[in-house]
RNA sequence: CGGGGUAUAGUGUAAUGGUAGCACGAGUGCUUUGGGAGCAUUUAGUCUCGGUUCGAGUCCGAGUACCCCGACCA
Protein backbone atom coordinates (compact mmCIF):
# COMPACT_ATOMS: atom_id res chain seq x y z
CA UNK A 1 0.00 0.00 0.00
CA UNK A 2 1.37 3.44 -0.67
CA UNK A 3 0.99 5.71 1.89
CA UNK A 4 0.40 8.89 -0.39
CA UNK A 5 -2.96 6.97 -1.60
CA UNK A 6 -3.83 5.54 2.18
CA UNK A 7 -6.80 6.76 3.27
CA UNK A 8 -6.49 8.63 6.24
CA UNK A 9 -3.49 10.41 7.61
CA UNK A 10 -1.66 10.91 11.22
CA UNK A 11 -2.30 14.07 12.97
CA UNK A 12 -0.10 15.75 15.31
CA UNK A 13 -2.35 16.82 18.10
CA UNK A 14 -4.15 14.53 20.36
CA UNK A 15 -7.94 15.06 20.42
CA UNK A 16 -8.77 17.50 23.23
CA UNK A 17 -11.36 14.59 24.12
CA UNK A 18 -9.65 11.74 24.47
CA UNK A 19 -7.61 11.08 27.55
CA UNK A 20 -6.92 7.42 27.40
CA UNK A 21 -3.86 6.18 25.77
CA UNK A 22 -5.04 3.82 23.23
CA UNK A 23 -8.07 5.91 21.51
CA UNK A 24 -5.38 8.78 21.55
CA UNK A 25 -2.88 6.87 20.07
CA UNK A 26 -5.46 4.81 17.41
CA UNK A 27 -7.36 8.32 16.55
CA UNK A 28 -3.98 10.27 16.20
CA UNK A 29 -2.76 7.21 13.98
CA UNK A 30 -5.93 7.18 11.55
CA UNK A 31 -7.08 3.76 12.87
CA UNK A 32 -10.67 4.20 14.11
CA UNK A 33 -13.13 7.24 13.97
CA UNK A 34 -14.64 8.32 17.00
CA UNK A 35 -18.61 8.54 16.42
CA UNK A 36 -19.84 9.02 19.65
CA UNK A 37 -18.99 8.38 23.28
CA UNK A 38 -17.95 4.69 23.73
CA UNK A 39 -18.52 4.44 19.98
CA UNK A 40 -15.71 3.83 17.07
CA UNK A 41 -15.40 3.46 13.37
CA UNK A 42 -12.73 1.52 12.25
CA UNK A 43 -10.74 3.65 8.90
CA UNK A 44 -8.27 1.26 6.82
CA UNK A 45 -5.89 0.65 9.33
CA UNK A 46 -7.91 0.01 11.84
CA UNK A 47 -9.94 -2.64 10.11
CA UNK A 48 -6.62 -4.53 8.90
CA UNK A 49 -5.73 -5.07 12.37
CA UNK A 50 -9.24 -6.15 13.72
CA UNK A 51 -9.24 -8.20 10.70
CA UNK A 52 -5.73 -10.11 12.11
CA UNK A 53 -7.21 -10.11 15.56
CA UNK A 54 -10.53 -11.62 14.37
CA UNK A 55 -8.74 -14.43 12.29
CA UNK A 56 -6.32 -15.65 15.01
CA UNK A 57 -9.84 -15.58 16.96
CA UNK A 58 -11.76 -17.57 14.62
CA UNK A 59 -8.73 -19.99 13.42
CA UNK A 60 -8.80 -20.89 17.31
CA UNK A 61 -12.56 -21.23 17.45
CA UNK A 62 -12.34 -23.39 14.50
CA UNK A 63 -9.46 -26.15 16.46
CA UNK A 64 -11.99 -26.44 19.07
CA UNK A 65 -15.07 -27.68 16.66
CA UNK A 66 -16.82 -24.00 16.86
CA UNK A 67 -18.84 -23.50 13.86
CA UNK A 68 -19.26 -19.98 12.51
CA UNK A 69 -22.83 -18.17 12.52
CA UNK A 70 -24.22 -15.00 12.10
CA UNK A 71 -27.22 -14.20 13.73
CA UNK A 72 -29.43 -11.33 14.03
CA UNK A 73 -28.70 -7.91 15.51
CA UNK A 74 -32.01 -7.34 16.15
CA UNK A 75 -33.37 -9.56 18.37
CA UNK A 76 -37.52 -10.09 18.95
CA UNK A 77 -38.72 -8.60 22.16
CA UNK A 78 -40.55 -12.29 23.66
CA UNK A 79 -37.86 -13.55 23.43
CA UNK A 80 -36.09 -11.15 25.82
CA UNK A 81 -39.35 -11.33 28.36
CA UNK A 82 -38.78 -15.32 28.49
CA UNK A 83 -35.93 -15.46 29.98
CA UNK A 84 -36.79 -12.56 31.96
CA UNK A 85 -34.08 -10.22 30.73
CA UNK A 86 -36.40 -7.84 28.80
CA UNK A 87 -36.74 -6.03 32.15
CA UNK A 88 -33.79 -7.34 34.31
CA UNK A 89 -31.12 -6.15 31.72
CA UNK A 90 -30.52 -2.21 32.24
CA UNK A 91 -28.32 -2.26 29.83
CA UNK A 92 -30.43 -3.42 26.87
CA UNK A 93 -31.34 -1.01 23.55
CA UNK A 94 -34.76 -1.36 23.17
CA UNK A 95 -35.52 -0.37 19.66
CA UNK A 96 -38.94 0.87 18.39
CA UNK A 97 -40.25 1.20 15.05
CA UNK A 98 -43.48 3.40 13.30
CA UNK A 99 -45.53 0.34 13.74
CA UNK A 100 -45.03 0.24 17.64
CA UNK A 101 -43.21 -3.14 17.39
CA UNK A 102 -40.17 -3.30 19.87
CA UNK A 103 -36.72 -4.90 19.65
CA UNK A 104 -33.91 -5.36 21.52
CA UNK A 105 -30.47 -4.72 19.31
CA UNK A 106 -28.10 -7.84 20.99
CA UNK A 107 -26.08 -7.37 23.82
CA UNK A 108 -25.57 -11.04 23.77
CA UNK A 109 -27.05 -14.02 21.85
CA UNK A 110 -28.33 -16.34 24.39
CA UNK A 111 -31.97 -15.55 23.08
CA UNK A 112 -31.46 -16.19 20.04
CA UNK A 113 -28.90 -18.83 19.61
CA UNK A 114 -31.22 -21.00 21.88
CA UNK A 115 -34.17 -20.82 19.82
CA UNK A 116 -32.51 -21.33 16.71
CA UNK A 117 -30.41 -24.92 18.05
CA UNK A 118 -34.69 -25.47 19.17
CA UNK A 119 -35.21 -25.95 15.63
CA UNK A 120 -32.61 -28.29 14.49
CA UNK A 121 -31.65 -30.18 17.85
CA UNK A 122 -33.41 -33.33 19.83
CA UNK A 123 -31.49 -36.22 19.87
CA UNK A 124 -28.16 -36.96 22.42
CA UNK A 125 -26.79 -37.84 18.65
CA UNK A 126 -26.39 -34.22 17.95
CA UNK A 127 -24.32 -33.09 21.07
CA UNK A 128 -21.86 -31.63 21.87
CA UNK A 129 -22.12 -28.59 19.44
CA UNK A 130 -20.33 -25.52 19.46
CA UNK A 131 -21.57 -22.62 17.98
CA UNK A 132 -20.12 -19.14 17.89
CA UNK A 133 -19.85 -15.65 15.93
CA UNK A 134 -17.78 -12.39 15.46
CA UNK A 135 -20.36 -9.65 15.60
CA UNK A 136 -21.46 -5.94 16.90
CA UNK A 137 -22.63 -5.93 20.32
CA UNK A 138 -25.08 -3.11 21.91
CA UNK A 139 -25.08 -1.83 25.59
CA UNK A 140 -26.30 1.02 26.61
CA UNK A 141 -23.25 1.60 29.00
CA UNK A 142 -24.49 4.23 31.76
CA UNK A 143 -20.99 5.20 31.16
CA UNK A 144 -18.69 4.52 28.48
CA UNK A 145 -14.84 5.03 29.42
CA UNK A 146 -11.46 4.89 28.60
CA UNK A 147 -11.62 4.99 24.75
CA UNK A 148 -12.12 1.59 23.57
CA UNK A 149 -11.92 -0.47 26.52
CA UNK A 150 -15.77 0.12 27.06
CA UNK A 151 -17.88 0.57 24.66
CA UNK A 152 -21.42 1.16 23.68
CA UNK A 153 -21.49 -0.77 19.98
CA UNK A 154 -18.56 -3.43 19.93
CA UNK A 155 -17.22 -5.80 18.35
CA UNK A 156 -17.53 -9.33 20.18
CA UNK A 157 -16.91 -13.02 19.73
CA UNK A 158 -19.63 -15.54 21.48
CA UNK A 159 -19.36 -18.90 21.19
CA UNK A 160 -22.09 -20.76 23.34
CA UNK A 161 -21.35 -24.76 23.89
CA UNK A 162 -23.87 -27.59 24.46
CA UNK A 163 -23.66 -30.56 25.88
CA UNK A 164 -25.93 -33.42 27.37
CA UNK A 165 -23.73 -34.04 30.65
CA UNK A 166 -21.77 -31.85 33.06
CA UNK A 167 -18.51 -33.91 32.54
CA UNK A 168 -18.66 -33.42 28.47
CA UNK A 169 -19.52 -29.41 29.37
CA UNK A 170 -15.97 -29.33 32.19
CA UNK A 171 -14.09 -31.41 29.88
CA UNK A 172 -14.82 -28.81 27.04
CA UNK A 173 -14.57 -25.44 29.61
CA UNK A 174 -11.21 -26.59 29.80
CA UNK A 175 -10.58 -26.92 26.55
CA UNK A 176 -11.46 -23.08 25.93
CA UNK A 177 -9.35 -22.12 28.73
CA UNK A 178 -6.42 -23.15 26.88
CA UNK A 179 -8.11 -21.74 23.27
CA UNK A 180 -8.14 -18.72 25.09
CA UNK A 181 -4.44 -18.46 26.50
CA UNK A 182 -3.51 -19.40 23.34
CA UNK A 183 -5.20 -16.12 21.79
CA UNK A 184 -4.20 -13.86 23.88
CA UNK A 185 -0.38 -15.03 23.24
CA UNK A 186 -1.08 -14.91 19.75
CA UNK A 187 -1.79 -11.42 19.68
CA UNK A 188 1.30 -10.20 21.50
CA UNK A 189 -0.42 -9.58 25.70
CA UNK A 190 -0.09 -13.52 27.10
CA UNK A 191 2.85 -12.22 29.34
CA UNK A 192 0.05 -9.95 30.72
CA UNK A 193 -2.57 -12.02 30.49
CA UNK A 194 -4.05 -13.92 33.76
CA UNK A 195 -6.73 -16.22 33.88
CA UNK A 196 -8.45 -14.78 36.91
CA UNK A 197 -11.08 -16.72 38.68
CA UNK A 198 -14.15 -14.48 39.05
CA UNK A 199 -17.64 -14.41 40.10
CA UNK A 200 -20.91 -15.71 37.68
CA UNK A 201 -23.35 -14.47 39.18
CA UNK A 202 -25.78 -16.69 40.89
CA UNK A 203 -25.37 -19.52 38.52
CA UNK A 204 -21.99 -20.52 38.44
CA UNK A 205 -19.90 -22.57 39.84
CA UNK A 206 -17.04 -22.04 36.96
CA UNK A 207 -16.11 -18.53 35.87
CA UNK A 208 -13.29 -17.11 34.39
CA UNK A 209 -11.95 -13.99 33.29
CA UNK A 210 -9.20 -13.59 31.39
CA UNK A 211 -7.50 -9.94 32.62
CA UNK A 212 -4.77 -7.93 31.09
CA UNK A 213 -2.71 -6.06 33.80
CA UNK A 214 -2.75 -2.77 33.07
CA UNK A 215 -3.14 0.54 34.97
CA UNK A 216 -6.40 1.51 33.29
CA UNK A 217 -7.96 -1.84 34.26
CA UNK A 218 -11.25 -1.33 35.70
CA UNK A 219 -10.92 -4.61 37.82
CA UNK A 220 -8.81 -5.36 40.71
CA UNK A 221 -7.16 -8.96 41.00
CA UNK A 222 -4.82 -11.30 43.00
CA UNK A 223 -1.90 -12.30 40.93
CA UNK A 224 0.05 -15.79 42.13
CA UNK A 225 3.25 -15.04 39.55
CA UNK A 226 4.51 -18.62 40.39
CA UNK A 227 1.44 -20.33 39.26
CA UNK A 228 0.60 -18.16 36.75
CA UNK A 229 -3.31 -18.08 38.79
CA UNK A 230 -4.87 -14.91 39.64
CA UNK A 231 -8.14 -13.93 41.99
CA UNK A 232 -10.61 -11.17 40.89
CA UNK A 233 -10.99 -9.30 44.10
CA UNK A 234 -14.71 -9.51 43.80
CA UNK A 235 -14.48 -13.00 45.01
CA UNK A 236 -11.76 -13.06 47.35
CA UNK A 237 -12.01 -15.20 50.24
CA UNK A 238 -9.87 -17.68 52.37
CA UNK A 239 -12.29 -20.12 51.02
CA UNK A 240 -11.79 -19.36 47.17
CA UNK A 241 -7.81 -19.37 48.51
CA UNK A 242 -8.07 -22.92 50.02
CA UNK A 243 -9.85 -24.23 46.98
CA UNK A 244 -7.33 -22.89 44.64
CA UNK A 245 -4.46 -23.88 46.47
CA UNK A 246 -3.28 -19.85 46.79
CA UNK A 247 -1.38 -18.32 49.86
CA UNK A 248 -2.50 -15.05 50.92
CA UNK A 249 0.66 -13.31 51.31
CA UNK A 250 2.24 -14.36 47.80
CA UNK A 251 -0.55 -12.32 45.94
CA UNK A 252 0.10 -9.38 43.87
CA UNK A 253 -2.67 -6.75 43.33
CA UNK A 254 -2.81 -5.25 40.49
CA UNK A 255 -5.29 -3.28 38.14
CA UNK A 256 -6.33 -4.96 35.16
CA UNK A 257 -9.00 -4.80 32.35
CA UNK A 258 -11.27 -7.97 31.25
CA UNK A 259 -10.19 -9.25 28.16
CA UNK A 260 -12.02 -12.32 27.83
CA UNK A 261 -14.51 -14.41 29.94
CA UNK A 262 -15.66 -17.61 29.86
CA UNK A 263 -18.42 -19.13 31.72
CA UNK A 264 -20.79 -22.25 32.84
CA UNK A 265 -24.79 -21.19 31.91
CA UNK A 266 -25.92 -24.70 33.41
CA UNK A 267 -29.53 -24.76 32.17
CA UNK A 268 -30.38 -20.67 33.11
CA UNK A 269 -30.91 -20.31 28.60
CA UNK A 270 -31.94 -23.80 28.30
CA UNK A 271 -34.84 -24.28 31.05
CA UNK A 272 -36.79 -21.09 29.41
CA UNK A 273 -36.79 -22.14 25.48
CA UNK A 274 -37.29 -25.82 27.12
CA UNK A 275 -34.44 -26.89 24.72
CA UNK A 276 -33.91 -30.27 25.80
CA UNK A 277 -32.58 -33.77 24.27
CA UNK A 278 -33.70 -37.35 24.19
CA UNK A 279 -31.01 -39.51 25.86
CA UNK A 280 -30.72 -43.55 24.76
CA UNK A 281 -33.67 -44.37 26.76
CA UNK A 282 -36.03 -42.15 25.87
CA UNK A 283 -35.65 -39.48 28.92
CA UNK A 284 -35.72 -36.16 28.17
CA UNK A 285 -32.71 -33.66 29.85
CA UNK A 286 -32.57 -30.00 29.94
CA UNK A 287 -29.22 -29.31 27.80
CA UNK A 288 -26.78 -27.56 29.52
CA UNK A 289 -24.71 -24.64 27.74
CA UNK A 290 -21.36 -22.74 28.37
CA UNK A 291 -20.69 -19.43 26.94
CA UNK A 292 -17.47 -17.82 26.15
CA UNK A 293 -16.31 -14.00 24.98
CA UNK A 294 -14.18 -11.94 24.10
CA UNK A 295 -14.26 -8.46 23.23
CA UNK A 296 -12.33 -7.76 19.63
CA UNK A 297 -12.37 -3.81 19.94
CA UNK A 298 -11.10 -4.23 23.77
CA UNK A 299 -8.25 -6.47 22.63
CA UNK A 300 -7.25 -3.95 20.19
CA UNK A 301 -7.40 -0.98 22.34
CA UNK A 302 -5.83 -2.93 25.47
CA UNK A 303 -3.12 -4.23 23.07
CA UNK A 304 -2.30 -0.66 21.97
CA UNK A 305 -2.56 0.51 25.56
CA UNK A 306 -0.28 -1.72 27.05
CA UNK A 307 2.18 -1.96 24.51
CA UNK A 308 2.86 1.82 23.30
CA UNK A 309 5.57 3.86 24.36
CA UNK A 310 5.78 7.57 24.26
CA UNK A 311 6.10 7.92 20.44
CA UNK A 312 3.04 5.75 19.57
CA UNK A 313 1.79 2.36 19.18
CA UNK A 314 3.96 -1.09 19.03
CA UNK A 315 2.02 -3.59 17.16
CA UNK A 316 2.70 -7.46 18.02
CA UNK A 317 3.80 -8.67 14.72
CA UNK A 318 0.60 -10.97 14.49
CA UNK A 319 -1.69 -8.40 14.41
CA UNK A 320 0.03 -5.55 12.90
CA UNK A 321 -1.58 -3.32 9.80
CA UNK A 322 1.36 -4.35 7.84
CA UNK A 323 4.71 -6.17 8.45
CA UNK A 324 7.22 -3.05 7.00
CA UNK A 325 6.83 0.33 7.03
CA UNK A 326 9.38 1.61 3.87
CA UNK A 327 10.30 4.98 4.03
CA UNK A 328 11.67 6.71 1.13
CA UNK A 329 13.76 9.60 2.28
CA UNK A 330 14.22 12.43 -0.28
CA UNK A 331 12.65 13.06 -3.71
CA UNK A 332 15.60 12.76 -5.67
CA UNK A 333 15.09 9.95 -8.76
CA UNK A 334 17.49 7.54 -7.38
CA UNK A 335 15.62 7.34 -4.12
CA UNK A 336 12.45 7.09 -5.97
CA UNK A 337 14.05 4.37 -8.01
CA UNK A 338 15.49 2.50 -5.20
CA UNK A 339 12.69 2.64 -2.78
CA UNK A 340 10.20 1.32 -5.73
CA UNK A 341 12.31 -1.55 -6.56
CA UNK A 342 12.31 -2.51 -2.84
CA UNK A 343 8.18 -1.72 -2.71
CA UNK A 344 7.73 -4.05 -5.46
CA UNK A 345 10.46 -7.02 -4.43
CA UNK A 346 8.66 -7.29 -1.04
CA UNK A 347 5.56 -7.29 -1.95
CA UNK A 348 6.02 -9.84 -4.80
CA UNK A 349 7.69 -12.10 -2.18
CA UNK A 350 4.22 -11.73 -0.18
CA UNK A 351 5.05 -9.15 2.44
CA UNK A 352 2.72 -6.56 3.36
CA UNK A 353 4.29 -2.90 3.16
CA UNK A 354 3.40 0.32 3.69
CA UNK A 355 5.31 2.41 1.40
CA UNK A 356 5.76 6.05 2.22
CA UNK A 357 6.16 7.46 -1.11
CA UNK A 358 4.80 10.65 -0.33
CA UNK A 359 6.48 13.70 -1.40
CA UNK A 360 7.59 16.97 0.17
CA UNK A 361 7.40 15.17 3.63
CA UNK A 362 10.14 15.89 5.30
CA UNK A 363 12.50 12.89 7.12
CA UNK A 364 11.37 13.64 10.25
CA UNK A 365 7.89 13.48 9.58
CA UNK A 366 7.89 10.28 7.86
CA UNK A 367 10.06 8.95 11.15
CA UNK A 368 7.68 10.21 13.72
CA UNK A 369 4.37 8.82 11.68
CA UNK A 370 6.67 5.76 11.32
CA UNK A 371 6.76 5.13 15.47
CA UNK A 372 3.15 6.66 15.57
CA UNK A 373 1.82 3.89 13.64
CA UNK A 374 3.95 0.81 15.18
CA UNK A 375 4.49 -1.23 11.99
CA UNK A 376 7.21 -3.74 13.85
CA UNK A 377 9.95 -3.49 10.76
CA UNK A 378 11.15 0.00 9.59
CA UNK A 379 12.95 0.03 6.37
CA UNK A 380 14.57 3.44 4.84
CA UNK A 381 16.15 3.70 1.59
CA UNK A 382 17.71 7.28 1.34
CA UNK A 383 20.66 8.37 -0.95
CA UNK A 384 22.65 7.54 2.76
CA UNK A 385 21.63 3.98 3.16
CA UNK A 386 22.60 3.59 -1.23
CA UNK A 387 25.68 5.14 -0.51
CA UNK A 388 25.93 2.06 2.27
CA UNK A 389 24.84 -0.40 -0.43
CA UNK A 390 21.66 -1.40 1.58
CA UNK A 391 18.49 -0.83 3.44
CA UNK A 392 18.20 0.53 6.89
CA UNK A 393 16.49 -1.84 8.74
CA UNK A 394 15.30 -1.03 12.16
CA UNK A 395 12.32 -2.62 14.46
CA UNK A 396 10.01 -0.36 16.09
CA UNK A 397 11.04 -0.91 19.64
CA UNK A 398 14.52 -0.60 18.28
CA UNK A 399 16.94 2.27 19.15
CA UNK A 400 19.21 1.84 16.33
CA UNK A 401 19.08 0.16 12.83
CA UNK A 402 21.58 -1.66 10.60
CA UNK A 403 21.79 -1.81 7.27
CA UNK A 404 21.10 -4.94 5.14
CA UNK A 405 20.37 -6.42 1.37
CA UNK A 406 16.94 -6.74 0.28
CA UNK A 407 17.55 -10.27 0.80
CA UNK A 408 18.51 -9.64 3.77
CA UNK A 409 15.37 -7.71 4.47
CA UNK A 410 12.91 -10.19 3.03
CA UNK A 411 14.77 -13.05 5.10
CA UNK A 412 14.31 -11.18 8.26
CA UNK A 413 10.25 -10.39 8.01
CA UNK A 414 9.59 -13.48 6.75
CA UNK A 415 11.43 -15.62 9.20
CA UNK A 416 9.94 -13.44 11.93
CA UNK A 417 6.52 -13.64 10.99
CA UNK A 418 6.30 -16.99 9.69
C1' C B 1 -27.68 7.65 37.82
C1' G B 2 -24.74 11.10 41.79
C1' G B 3 -20.39 14.45 41.78
C1' G B 4 -16.69 17.45 39.06
C1' G B 5 -15.02 19.66 34.45
C1' U B 6 -15.21 21.25 29.33
C1' A B 7 -17.60 23.09 24.62
C1' U B 8 -14.31 28.72 19.40
C1' A B 9 -12.18 26.47 11.68
C1' G B 10 -10.86 19.45 9.85
C1' U B 11 -7.21 19.43 14.52
C1' G B 12 -4.96 22.03 18.81
C1' U B 13 -5.56 26.64 21.12
C1' A B 14 -6.14 32.56 22.20
C1' A B 15 -9.50 36.70 22.79
C1' U B 16 -11.54 43.06 30.38
C1' G B 17 -18.88 42.65 27.69
C1' G B 18 -16.59 46.31 22.23
C1' U B 19 -12.98 44.47 14.74
C1' A B 20 -13.02 36.39 16.51
C1' G B 21 -6.63 35.80 16.38
C1' C B 22 -2.54 32.14 16.19
C1' A B 23 -0.48 27.29 14.95
C1' C B 24 -1.16 22.66 12.48
C1' G B 25 -3.90 20.69 8.40
C1' A B 26 -5.82 21.48 3.45
C1' G B 27 -5.18 24.40 -1.72
C1' U B 28 -1.57 27.16 -5.07
C1' G B 29 3.62 28.70 -6.37
C1' C B 30 8.82 28.49 -5.23
C1' U B 31 12.65 26.57 -2.11
C1' U B 32 13.99 22.34 1.17
C1' U B 33 14.83 16.66 2.54
C1' G B 34 18.07 11.69 8.26
C1' G B 35 13.74 13.26 13.59
C1' G B 36 7.16 16.67 12.91
C1' A B 37 11.27 22.49 7.30
C1' G B 38 11.05 27.92 4.96
C1' C B 39 8.74 32.09 2.15
C1' A B 40 4.38 33.97 -0.26
C1' U B 41 -0.79 33.32 -0.86
C1' U B 42 -5.71 31.11 -0.20
C1' U B 43 -9.27 28.28 2.74
C1' A B 44 -12.30 27.56 7.09
C1' G B 45 -14.97 28.73 13.29
C1' U B 46 -17.91 30.82 18.59
C1' C B 47 -22.74 23.45 20.46
C1' U B 48 -28.46 24.54 20.56
C1' C B 49 -32.52 27.49 22.39
C1' G B 50 -33.89 31.52 25.34
C1' G B 51 -32.59 35.87 28.46
C1' U B 52 -29.68 40.44 30.17
C1' U B 53 -27.31 44.48 27.28
C1' C B 54 -26.59 49.94 22.83
C1' G B 55 -23.44 45.60 22.04
C1' A B 56 -22.51 38.49 24.12
C1' G B 57 -17.37 33.70 22.23
C1' U B 58 -17.39 36.13 27.07
C1' C B 59 -22.74 37.29 31.82
C1' C B 60 -27.57 34.45 33.28
C1' G B 61 -31.12 30.13 32.48
C1' A B 62 -32.37 25.61 30.12
C1' G B 63 -30.92 21.81 26.89
C1' U B 64 -27.33 18.78 24.34
C1' A B 65 -22.55 16.60 23.69
C1' C B 66 -17.82 15.09 25.43
C1' C B 67 -14.08 13.95 29.43
C1' C B 68 -12.90 12.45 34.57
C1' C B 69 -14.33 10.16 39.65
C1' G B 70 -18.05 7.01 41.70
C1' A B 71 -22.23 3.62 41.20
C1' C B 72 -23.52 0.02 37.39
C1' C B 73 -21.31 -3.69 34.00
C1' A B 74 -24.97 -11.46 31.25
Amino acid sequence: MRQSKLFTRTRKESPADEVSRNAELLIRGGFVHKEMAGVYSYLPLGLRVLRKIENIIREEMDKVGGQEVLMSTMQPKENWEKTGRWQAMDDLYKVGDSSGREVALGPTHEEIVVPILKNYISSHKDFPLYIYQIQNKFRMELRAKSGMLRGREFIMKDMYSFHTSAGDFENFYSKMQDAYKTIFSRVGIGHLTYMTFASGGTFAKYSHEFQTITPVGEDVIYVDEASGVAVNKEVLSDEILNQLNLKKEKLVEQRAIEVGNIFDLKTKYSAPFDLSFTDEKGEKHPVLMGCYGIGLGRLLGTVVEVLADDKGIIWPESIAPFQVHLLALGDDETTSAEADRVYKSLSKAGIEVLFDDRMNISAGEKFSDADLLGIPFRAVVSLRSIKEKGIELKKRAEEKGKIVSLEELTRTVLGETS
